[in-house]
DNA sequence: GGGTTTGGTGTAAAAAAAACAATAAGACTG
DNA sequence: CAGTCTTATTGTTTTTTTTACACCAAACCC
């Protein structure tokens, strides 16, 4: 037994489900491995817990020294701890998601070195660990989370038009595109709620009708919030 | 200290938010500490995990050892791993709750040791640990499972009549009694999913008109599933 | 200026939720 | 056994929410 295994008990993990949408697609930002085990295979970024950290923070380093993003939308989903899980030794992972802007997303050395990249949730192959079963479920998370609360804005840049923001629920929630949800009820729902306000500004570079710029309001809705409102759709 | 070993100076507990429902109201089963830290105060109910052990068999262990019960609802909620938490060191721990029937409890030598009490989710004193917290982040999820799952009948005898199903609503839920929820709009949705059975049975001992039994037949429940249904209250 | 593409809008029907109160059944009392 | 007490049981109406559905407008491109 090797020096490091010898000391090899028992550490817990965080893994981090980093959610985007571009192209009309939700993906997830993957690394792939440079070190035994699972060496050159996709994974969730990750990383042990440091013996002063908080479980949130390590989250957060994570994130940061992967994107260089600070400050975005992070949630804790579910604790994985299988015995056999890690085939080095006992190592239970605590998964977070989290959604960010793909735009904000700047290549840090950590991602460089790390080779990340974005991947169509649709098209992820097999990753290393449980980490397939991971992101499943966090996915899932997401899927019920999006319909009641409003972080489908996390992932939109902060000016956006209504088309976007449906496509961004018909591709999270896996609906056929345009046909999953009716343009009219949906924007009847989603301005009906008064947290939307329209910008003095329209979409710029299509070669089309421009569409209307809308920004979610979250002052106002925290204050419906307070008052009992709840968000749905 | 080598960095390496300092990564495994730790280690992870579960904890159990075990619910009842007697007398009408919710409650929790809770455990006086007969050992430092806290000695004295209740706490919930929970373990090391031991290293050949998943999360889910820990939190099954911990519940059949105060309860003598096996086989129970019990889902896993979120981890606790803030640095401080514990006095004595890193440990995070994992939160389950799990719903069980107050009349199948029985005393074990560890509830007896432990001096186990089922205490009302609303006198709930100061807590050892982060329990308080954990407790909080348990009922909340409850309240929220209680009404998009068919999870209410594990707190339940078998069979249980419309009224008392009622009363657990407005109990978890925190609703005035009687008031929260209107009984003959209750009625007619619970009844309206068909995942009710009549029993050829009325309840009995009671010093007024005695009402229907019914059961719940999860394979019904099972197969609306399938078929896309989804339970909703 | 005509073609192409997406943006934007309202109404009617159906379904679901909420509001609401009187009668029935059994147990107990005297 | 008649009367009282307590909880059980049952439907209808109104309101709200959800669904279904189709045409004209605006900008760009050629």
């Amino acid at each position: 037994m090797s020096e490091v295994e010898s000391f090899f008990k028992s550490a817990f993990s965080v893994d981090n489900v980093i959610f985007g949408f571009d192209g009309g697609d939700l993906k997830v930002l993957l690394i792939q491995r440079g070190a035994a085990p699972f060496r050159g295979k996709w994974a969730l970024p990750g990383d042990l817990v440091y013996p002063n950290e908080d479980l949130d923070t390590a989250a957060e380093r994570v994130l940061e020294q992967l994107t260089g993003l600070r400050g975005v939308y992070l949630e804790q989903v579910r604790t994985f701890g299988a015995v056999n899980r890690h085939p080095l030794g006992r190592v239970i992972t605590i998964a977070y998601f989290s959604l960010i802007k793909v735009s904000d997303f700047a290549l840090t050395p950590a991602s460089f070195a790390q080779s990340a990249h974005w991947h169509s949730i649709s098209s992820v192959g097999e990753l290393a660990f449980d980490h397939n079963e991971i992101l499943d479920i966090c996915l899932q998370r997401l899927q019920r989370k999006v319909r009641n609360a409003p972080v489908g804005f996390e992932l939109l840049p902060q000016k956006f038009t209504l088309t976007e923001l449906q496509q961004l629920y018909e591709s999270v929630l896996n609906l056929p595109k345009n046909k999953g949800l009716d343009k009219r009820n949906f924007r009847k729902k989603i301005l009906s709620m008064n947290v939307l306000v329209e910008c003095d500004e329209m979409q710029e570079g299509v070669a089309h009708r421009p569409a209307k710029l809308y920004q979610f309001d979250r002052e106002r809705y925290d204050q419906f919030v307070a008052e009992g409102f709840s968000f749905d759709i």
